[in-house]
DNA sequence: CGGCCGGTTGAGTACAATCAATTCTGGTGG
DNA sequence: CCACCAGAATTGATTGTACTCAACCGGCCG
């Protein structure tokens, strides 16, 4: 909440899939151009450095925001110190829905962002009066809520190396869903994000990448990009080969 | 879908927070009579007996269900065989979305269930239409998010001891916020359930019971029933004691 | 050049998984 | 009502893996 700025560009933007059209591959801009010009002009644009806090659990949610670009962290944390990352959130994604009227968790820009800010109060006013904006919110909702799921589904894995191997193609079919480039996975977030995203320790997040490394599985050229060589170890130790054509399944209600 | 039966009952409910209204404490029915009658008509009544599988990760979605009564696990098959708990499904809660037409995860009865079904392409058309209706169903969806990622966060810690008791607290606060008895928590699953839900062993499970309860922390005079014993002890170890005033915090996108 | 930060590596330990009995419980039929 | 059985749950002994703590590396900035 700083940096505010005039509304800009087109407006908010956000992607996901339909959870019954079976619209394969790749994630839809769900808005119109019209919904996004009537969403814009409730917006404002905020920009935040990297490492810079959006804002903090419990603070009173007075407004949702919509990424533009740069990638954010939400986190929570528990009573004994130590936090644990609940989400990575990326280009047209929507974050800061809450609970009571506060934020349930925290979130930080872990690269430059700029984002739309949008107030509670005009947004829900416009969409209990928009049945099919709303129907995008539900999409969105969906597609989070699966993701979310998957986040768990990786937690409850019990090795090191599976973990990260799961993490790396999330963090992939992320990319590829959003028609981005696939030759090399690329890590917007540095070792320690990974260690609170996956539940491990710094450590075991660096021996795990060493391993997949020397067992010829993947090459890490730089800290923050990831080839993959041999596609078939990874997806047997990844478990989770993407069941349906493309990055599929956005849940729902559960 | 067997043991189809006509409409009956006052129709489907829903229950959850509005993310936004401090309703401190309870969840409340979402839906009016005239929208629960409104669902009622294209809805019909199912059962199932404890055990039965409702239906299977990637068979077609044609229809979602709301719960009337018993519990519902929802499971997500990894191809290494083993089977993960993605949530357990209470009476109000609503389930059976996907993606690309198909279902996400397996869903099972766990105790006899009879729930409402309703067919997806009818209720579609009914939410594109109904703006009120459709923004009870982001609240849930809202709710079910911030469930998801408590549950994740259970998962992301290391001892089974914790883990074992924020899971208590978990269902304990569930019964709380549909204003139940609150002197006992009552598990209405077994410890295989429990231990896929939590990631643990079978073993594990059991000892992180019997730890908590030699500790004289919690007494489990049956296992399904778990009263607490020494409240400030097992906050200490859930560490999540309920941050804002009771069950707080659904959050939303993110 | 020196200090700092992000990251990697190493040695020892703790805790949960594993595998394998053994006990408890609830349901069934005589 | 009791005896029996099968499945659920507990317990025990051992092993393995990731954590802990600590040292070390390499790039970046002053």
């Amino acid at each position: 909440m700083k940096n505010q700025t005039s509304v800009g560009g087109r407006g908010p933007t956000i992607r996901a899939f339909d959870p019954w059209a079976p619209s394969a591959g790749r994630m839809h801009h769900l808005l119109t151009d019209d919904e996004r010009a009537q969403l814009a002009v409730m917006a404002s644009i905020v920009r935040f450095k990297k490492g810079e806090v959006i804002y903090r659990e419990n603070d009173p949610a007075d407004a949702v925001f919509n990424i533009i670009s740069g990638v954010v962290s939400a986190h929570q944390r528990s009573s004994d110190g130590n936090e644990h990352m609940v989400s990575f959130l990326l280009p047209d994604d929507l974050f800061g829905l809450a609970a009571e009227g506060r934020y349930t968790n925290s979130t930080t820009a872990i690269t430059p962002v700029s984002a739309y800010r949008l107030p509670v109060a005009t947004l829900r006013r416009r969409l209990t009066k928009d049945a099919k904006l709303e129907f995008h919110v539900i999409c969105k909702l969906c597609q989070e809520l699966r993701q979310t799921q998957r986040h768990a589904f990786l937690l409850s894995q019990r090795s090191a190396i599976t973990k990260i191997a799961m993490f790396v193609q999330m963090i992939e079919q992320l990319q590829n869903a959003r028609g981005e480039q696939t030759t090399e996975v690329i890590l917007p977030m540095d070792r320690s994000d990974i260690s609170e995203f996956t539940g491990l320790t710094l450590s075991a997040v660096s021996r795990a990448f060493r391993s997949l490394t020397s067992r010829g599985i993947i090459r890490v050229p730089d800290r923050r990009h990831v080839r993959i060589i041999d596609r078939a170890a990874f997806e047997k130790i990844a478990g989770d080969p993407v069941e349906s054509p493309t990055i599929t399944k956005s849940p729902s209600m559960t």
